[in-house]
Parts: C-alpha cells; sequence; structure tokens
RNA sequence: GGCGGCGUAGCCAAGUGGAAAGGCAAGGGACUGCAAAUCCCUGAUUCACCGGUUCGAAUCCGGUCGCCGCCUCCA
C-alpha cells in the first residue's frame, strides 16, 4: 500500500522493513489534563491504520505509544494545585486509558512512561555529549545543532533561515539559539533524578528515541503524531537519534491534520476546546469515529456539533439496515453467518459485492482513504437494500453475507462491530408475542388498537416495522 | 520573513492528466391500512480567479485573491 511520507514530500510504496512486522510509534499524550476532542484524531486515525494492517494485509503491528508523566506542563499544574507531579500524572493516564477504551481503541503494545526510562535516557545523552552533538552548561546539557548536518530535513527548514526569523528566547546559555535542551538541571521542589551533571530531569523529547528504540529498535517502519510535532519536535528526535546512531530512524513519518474549531486550530491555550470524554458522551464512540474518518486524515478537519450530527445520521442508515437484517433472520445465525445456505440467486448477489470490496482495499491501500473505502461501504449498503427490496425466501440467507462483509470492513475502523443482539431471551419472546397478537388485529382490522400497541412498545424503545417479510422491530 | 497546506453542488466530502465518487438536505414517484424502512427519478457543461502547456486539466506550470498550520508548549 501507499502512505504519503512527510520525510519524502510524496506518498510511497510501504511494507515493513522484515516483511512481516510493522514497528509503529505514535506520540502519546502529556498527562497534565483530560484529552481534548481534537487531541483524539491521531489516535482514531492510527488506531485505524494499524487494524488496517493486522487484518487486510496480514502484518504484525509492534504498536508503542509514549505516556509523557514528567514536563513543565506537569510540574507548573503541580505549583498552581500543590498535587505532586506523580499522583496528577497517575490521575489523567487513567483518564488516557479509559479513553481509549471508550474509543475502541486496541490497546497498544506497549505503554511506557517516560520515567520509567530515566537511566536510558542519560545514556543518551551521554552518547550524543562522546560525540560532541550535546554539550554541559551549567547543569543544563544542549543539542548542538550545528553538528547534526541534515537537521531540519523532515521540516524543510533551513539553520539559516530559522536563525533568520527565530521567535527563539536567546539564552546566554547557548551556543546557538537552535540548540535545544537535552537534560534541564531541576529547580527545588522539581521532580528530579541523578545524573552525571547534578540533579535534574529529561528536556526536549528524549523519551521517545529511547522508547522507540527500546521496543522497536534504531529504526522504525513508521513514526506518526499530529503535524503539529513535525517541527521542532520530530525533527529533533531525528537528530537525536540519527545523530547517535548515524542509521535511519523512522522509515516513514505519518503526520494527522489538525482538528478545526471556527477556522481555528483546537487548542486549550485558545480556550476553543471540547474534552473528548464530554463529545463521545454525547454522540457515541462509533460517531466520533465516521466523524474523523469521513475526511481524509491528512487535510483539516473542522469540528462542529453540526458535523457530529451528519455522522450519526449517515451511520444510521448503515446500522438500519444491519438491526433490521439482524431482526429479521435472527441474531445467532447473524453473527457468524455468511449467507452461505443461500441459494443461486443469493450467490450471484453476494458475488457481485465483492468489486466493491476490493474498491474498499485500491481506496485504502491508497494512502489510507477512509473516505473512498467508506463510500465503497456505503455502496454495499446500496446493493443490500436494493436485493433486500426484491429477493424472497432462501435467496434472502444472502443478506447475512452481506452484513458480514460491512462489519469485515467495518473493523478497521472501528464502525458496525457490535455483536450483541437487542433481544434477550424471554424479553424476545414477550415482544414477538406482542406482534403476533398486533397482527391478528391488523388482520382483523382493528387499527386504533394495533397501533396503540405499536406506539407504546416505541416509548419503551422498541420500533415496529411492517414488512413484506412480516412485522421486525429494533 | 522562512517552510507547508487548503479553496470541488445548499451543506459535508473523495478524486490530482482522459466521460465530476459517496453521504446529508430538497423536490417528484413507488411500496404501505397508517407509520417506519427501502427502492426509482431529479442535481456541478463545471472544480476560488486569470493566463499558459497539452489532442485532452479540477488535476501540470505561472500569477492573483481568500483562509489556515508550523517556526514558542501543542495531536
Amino acid at each position: 500500500m501507499k502512505l504519503y511520507n512527510t520525510l519524502t514530500r510524496d506518498q510511497q510504496e510501504f511494507v515493513p522493513q522484515d516483511g512481516k512486522t510493522v514497528r509503529m510509534y505514535v506520540c502519546g499524550p502529556t498527562v497534565y489534563d483530560h484529552l481534548h476532542i481534537g487531541n483524539v484524531r491521531p489516535v482514531i486515525v492510527f488506531d485505524t491504520l494499524r487494524k488496517y494492517f493486522q487484518r487486510f494485509q496480514g502484518w504484525d503491528v509492534i504498536y508503542v505509544q509514549n505516556v509523557t508523566d514528567v514536563d513543565d506542563k506537569l510540574i507548573n499544574r503541580s505549583i498552581e494545585t500543590g498535587e505532586p507531579v506523580s499522583e496528577i500524572a497517575a490521575r489523567y493516564t487513567q483518564s488516557y486509558f479509559n479513553l481509549l477504551t471508550e474509543l475502541g481503541v486496541e490497546t497498544p503494545s506497549h505503554s511506557p512512561r517516560a520515567t520509567q526510562f530515566i537511566p536510558g535516557m542519560i545514556d543518551l545523552i551521554k552518547g550524543l555529549i562522546d560525540k560532541g552533538l550535546a554539550y554541559e552548561a551549567d547543569g543544563d546539557i544542549y543539542y548542538r545543532v550545528s553538528g547534526f548536518s541534515e537537521y531540519g530535513k523532515l521540516s524543510g527548514r533551513k539553520l539559516d533561515d530559522l536563525r533568520v526569523g527565530a521567535r527563539i528566547a536567546a539564552s546566554e546559555k547557548k551556543e546557538n539559539p537552535l540548540d535545544f535542551t537535552l537534560w534541564k538541571k531541576s529547580k527545588p521542589g522539581e521532580p528530579k533524578w541523578d545524573s552525571p551533571w547534578g540533579e535534574g530531569r529529561p528536556g526536549w523529547h528524549t523519551e521517545c528515541v529511547v522508547l522507540s528504540r527500546h521496543y522497536l529498535g534504531a529504526t522504525l517502519d513508521i513514526h506518526a503524531g499530529g503535524n503539529d510535532l513535525i517541527f521542532p519536535h520530530h525533527e529533533n528526535e531525528i537528530a537525536q537519534a540519527e545523530g547517535l546512531t548515524g542509521k535511519t530512524f523512522a522509515r516513514f513519518w505519518l503526520h494527522s491534520g489538525m482538528l478545526m474549531f471556527h477556522g481555528q486550530k483546537m487548542s486549550k491555550s485558545l480556550g476553543n476546546f471540547a474534552y473528548a470524554h464530554d463529545v463521545i458522551e454525547e454522540f457515541g464512540t462509533e460517531t466520533v469515529r465516521y466523524f474523523y474518518l469521513s475526511r481524509h486524515y491528512r487535510k483539516p478537519l473542522d469540528y462542529s456539533t453540526e458535523g457530529l450530527e451528519a455522522a450519526r445520521v449517515a451511520i444510521t442508515r448503515i446500522q438500519t439496515l444491519i438491526d433490521e437484517v439482524t431482526s429479521e433472520l435472527g441474531a445467532s445465525e447473524l453473527a457468524t453467518g455468511t449467507g452461505s445456505d443461500t441459494n443461486e440467486q443469493g450467490r450471484g448477489f453476494l458475488a457481485s459485492l465483492q468489486p466493491l470490496r476490493e474498491r474498499y482495499m485500491a481506496e485504502m491501500d491508497s494512502d489510507m482513504n477512509t473516505v473512498g473505502a467508506i463510500a465503497a461501504i456505503q455502496d454495499i449498503v446500496s446493493e443490500t437494500n436494493r436485493f433486500r427490496a426484491s429477493a424472497t425466501g432462501d435467496a434472502r440467507l444472502a443478506l447475512q453475507g452481506a452484513i458480514s462483509l460491512i462489519r469485515e470492513l467495518g473493523y478497521p475502523l472501528g464502525l458496525f462491530q457490535k455483536t450483541e443482539s437487542t433481544s434477550k431471551g424471554i424479553e424476545d419472546d414477550l415482544i414477538r408475542l406482542l406482534i403476533d397478537l398486533r397482527n391478528e388485529l391488523r388482520e382483523k382490522k382493528e387499527f386504533a388498537l394495533s397501533d396503540s400497541i405499536r406506539d407504546r412498545l416505541a416509548k419503551l424503545g422498541i420500533t415496529l416495522k411492517d414488512t413484506a417479510q412480516g412485522t421486525i422491530w429494533t
């Protein structure tokens, strides 16, 4: 499949370096607060990519996502509230894991905390000093940008340009204003660790280099995150990792676009944000995922409740098909059914869906075009509804196969995976009983009473629909 | 100032050299006791604007306008 690589600024054929296991690192959150809904975009987008790799490409994936539990934001919050950094971090780390579950995200293979890898970071810094790529100044350690000739290759920047437009506060300790902090001398009361340079804490994302190398080796297949991390964050990671090892740090750099709010990037500092858990509570996981995946992952996406409502409506059409077929054919068969018991007409219908499955894959293979992939699913839904409107007898068993296909294609997207039936044993039987009674009344044209049954069931959340195949309920 | 991106029907949104996907909304029709669901039909001579290249451009090149991101923590 092809993926757009920020490093080369074009789409390239992607295959894992060993041909079967994708080594993938996605930048995780700093746990000083709950995630806002914009933070969630890369989480969903790259979870989808991972699942597509696993389910449709046949590759294993080692998926690593860090948790940054020591940095300025945490320390500032600690100073504001008086609560220890470790307690704040623990609370929001839990919040983050809860969010992953709510979003239907597959658990990362590893979720290392930065503070678990301080010795490794110290080793990294030592190595950089030995290579002449870092220097000490009054207890701080800085990376010497001028020592890495390829600095700027990811973000397309040149050192000279950066120098001219630099808004970076000049520090008298730095040789060059662009040099960035690898190790920071701790002030009283701040979290600190012993090091050869005195007590301090890690600086500019030495953690990502150390953590990724620990779990994935020197060369990652994919390093991913939001596109606001391209510079300086990811540029600085390359400088550290490649400066030290001389090996390619990541073969593919993938970046998701920003979530916008009324034309501006959603961010905590602007205050134009909504907490992810609140949005999920209001709209549900599938709607949120559909909302994101109905726009190409690299483009900016406007957040709006109207957009989320539209996503909800779009999903409803597909979910209605699934629910109605489930009700007609029975939930138990549907969970595992492939429609193999159908007749020739039904088999012909299922065969006619295969080109759409191929189209779905072609779209996903093209830089994960989930928008086109969803269009393919919508076409399957249309075809299935058309078939459903005319087919009779055993041909209808093929509907099971169509639903299975929709579920299969929905898997990477995190859509249509609910398997639990709306029915529950005796409850199902009682509803069937009411339906039978109501249909007897309808035959006698006692519509006032039959409509009353339908209305009263509706108030209980049970919808009755009279079809050519009989009454179904959802 | 440097680097990068966006502008496609009423709305959302794919497509990036060879007949403008998909969804929503709107109108008409079918089915139905009613309802719900579904099906059929109706949409851009046109892709911000102006030039150019080409047999052919929404797609390539040049320019203009508007909007946004990064260059400071940031998904």
